[in-house]
DNA sequence: ATCGAATCTGCAATCGTTTGCATTCAGGCA
DNA sequence: TGCCTGAATGCAAACGATTGCAGATTCGAT
């Protein structure tokens, strides 16, 4: 029934078998008009019952496009490690998602920063017929270099001034300083910018964070800032060091939901609460914020819209329009771990 | 420097500027000692300065090979929603790594089960040379079909005795029944099951928990089984119900982290404390796990290793080897939510 | 019967590599 | 000089599809 054994069927065979030219088999299973409506059903028959499939491969070759989208994914941190962060896990998976429905495949490239011309060699393979990066990281410069040339590549991320390259990405600072605004409301006084303002994304998380004190005309403390790197462990590490010092705070805004949860429980582990204690909003809402142990306020990024965003940008970019950079509202969702403050 | 605009550089292009025929570019290439060695050199920096890369379209047609490997990932259950549990995105992180390292590329399939020939048909696509199920989900039957002519196919899960394809695997009886013994000797009396036996590795672990329950002569009462799909959402709501039902427990084996960690959330809702009230026990050891609040006792898969394996092997399946399915040990790792009992 | 148009179908070139085989060339030896 | 060997190179045929163009067939109308 489904056969094909051995070596695959390949156009010929199908064609033999049903006393016609390659040609003819080609345009039938294409749907063409061109072949009689009888003989092109007869062949669709002959082709599925064989479980014949077009080779790919040759297609492409001919076709000179390949409908497969590379998705990268740089580390910049967390060194070789697997993909671990969630957020580039659910972005992944919405990007699947949008990509599969337009019938691309999805080629999946692990970025390890020191490496060097990955993203000109990945465009030249020929392997894919547009690339999505996920983040920035520290790869703005070569980013910036194959963009010149290279139009279906679309970056998930914040734009810069003096970046051609199409960006997709949450509006980083109105989030932070609405998240800080929140605490600020809730009568919290000390509040620590937990993460790394390096990093493009973050440094203007860092912004709206600053935006939002001078508002409230609250002074800020450098010893409020806590640089670190993004990954869950060294961001618990971070929050114990944090709370053995005794520097005094009642709040935390945390780059993103990751380290956010690793805090709160560096919090609790070391014996305050949350919110009671330490309220802490992050940033993401990944899909584990909910069920956070508290549901973790945060600045909501629509990861779903954002990823079909990027797809539709890169189609228009293939289809040869010129998309450009998009800024995507955040949103503040309001759970427990930012409630009432415990009396003192 | 590495330009390459227009329409990327071909190898004829190359030859051209070499002076030479594609054919001794090609040689030169591929590094061929066929080639004199200064001529080769001069070649190679040509390359390299024009920023041509070979097509890998027209090379895989030429040799047959893709150098590309489908991972393929089976939601039966969570409908059409992006790819969201924990276990799955590990795993790819790992698989993505082991398959990177190779020099191989990654394509990412996602399959929702209404789907009829995708087995067979991304098989007979060609688009790689070899496929890697994660989870058998309900689709068995499919695998095993193909599997009867198609050699470079390994699947995680639970092997049967009917079954012909390669399985790469946990042992979830023993993974099992050491963590239901590990309840009943903290003095855990009321051991819920909670998940669907349905599914081919959740009804090993299913059959780990009757025996360790057995071996202890204790009851299997029928009310301790909760069948339930295996999204964070639903089993929330399934713990949430059961609470209710005021059916009487102390303990819960979860048959996923992920069910689990949503367990303890519904029963740290209702007011009840874990574990002081309830004892929970997860399977997987996802990386929250470890972050959960109370960090999760679960029996670990060793996914890394899992990765490395499943990749191992269908590479010996490339090769022409024979090889066959593994069972890889389970560890019990023992951390807060399962401790002491509360004295009521 | 002849012609024209309308339908189909097949030929052959093409996509960019790789590689078996033939060819060229240089140099060594008789 | 002539011949042979070996190293280095190029020719041309794949790989498996798609498609412009030309050829074949049918049919109706004159």
């Amino acid at each position: 029934m489904k056969g094909g054994h051995r070596p695959p069927a390949k156009m010929a065979d199908i064609a033999s078998m049903a006393g016609v030219s390659p040609s003819t088999v080609s345009r039938a299973l294409a749907g063409s008009p061109l072949v009689a409506k009888k003989k092109r059903d007869e062949i669709m028959r002959l082709a599925r019952e064989a479980g014949y499939v077009v080779n790919s491969t040759a297609r492409n070759l001919r076709l000179k496009r390949t409908e497969t989208i590379s998705v990268v994914i740089p580390l910049a941190h967390e060194a070789s490690q697997p993909l671990t962060d969630p957020f580039f896990v659910e972005m992944l998976g919405y990007l699947a998602d949008a990509i599969t429905q337009r019938g691309y495949g999805v080629l999946l490239q692990k970025i390890v920063p020191p490496m060097n011309d990955w993203l000109p060699n990945l465009v030249a393979s020929g392997r894919s017929d547009g690339v999505i990066v996920i983040g920035q990281s520290t790869e703005h410069q070569a980013l910036e270099e194959v963009s010149a040339y290279y139009r279906p590549l679309v970056v998930w991320g914040a734009p810069s001034v003096d970046q051609t390259y199409c960006t997709v990405g949450t509006d980083n600072v109105g989030g932070a300083s609405r998240a800080v605004e929140h605490l600020i409301r809730l009568g919290r006084q000390r509040i620590i910018f937990f993460g790394d303002p390096g990093l493009p994304e973050i440094g203007l998380r860092y912004e709206g964070y600053l935006a939002a004190l001078e508002n409230a005309s609250r002074p800020l403390e450098a010893k409020h800032i806590v640089p670190s790197h993004l990954t869950a462990d060294t961001a618990y590490a971070a929050m114990s060091s944090l709370l053995a010092s005794e520097v005094p705070f009642d709040a935390v805004f945390a780059a993103s939901d990751l380290i956010a949860l690793s805090a709160i429980q560096a919090i609790t582990a070391a014996g305050l609460t949350v919110p009671g204690d330490v309220a802490v909003v992050g940033f993401d809402d990944i899909s584990l914020a909910v069920h956070g142990n508290p549901a973790l306020t945060t600045v909501r990024q629509d990861l779903e819209r954002g990823a079909r965003t990027m797809v539709d940008r890169l189609f228009e970019r293939l289809a040869g329009e010129d998309a450009s950079s998009v800024t995507l509202a955040a949103e503040l969702i309001i759970r427990e771990s930012c409630g009432a403050k415990a009396r003192s």
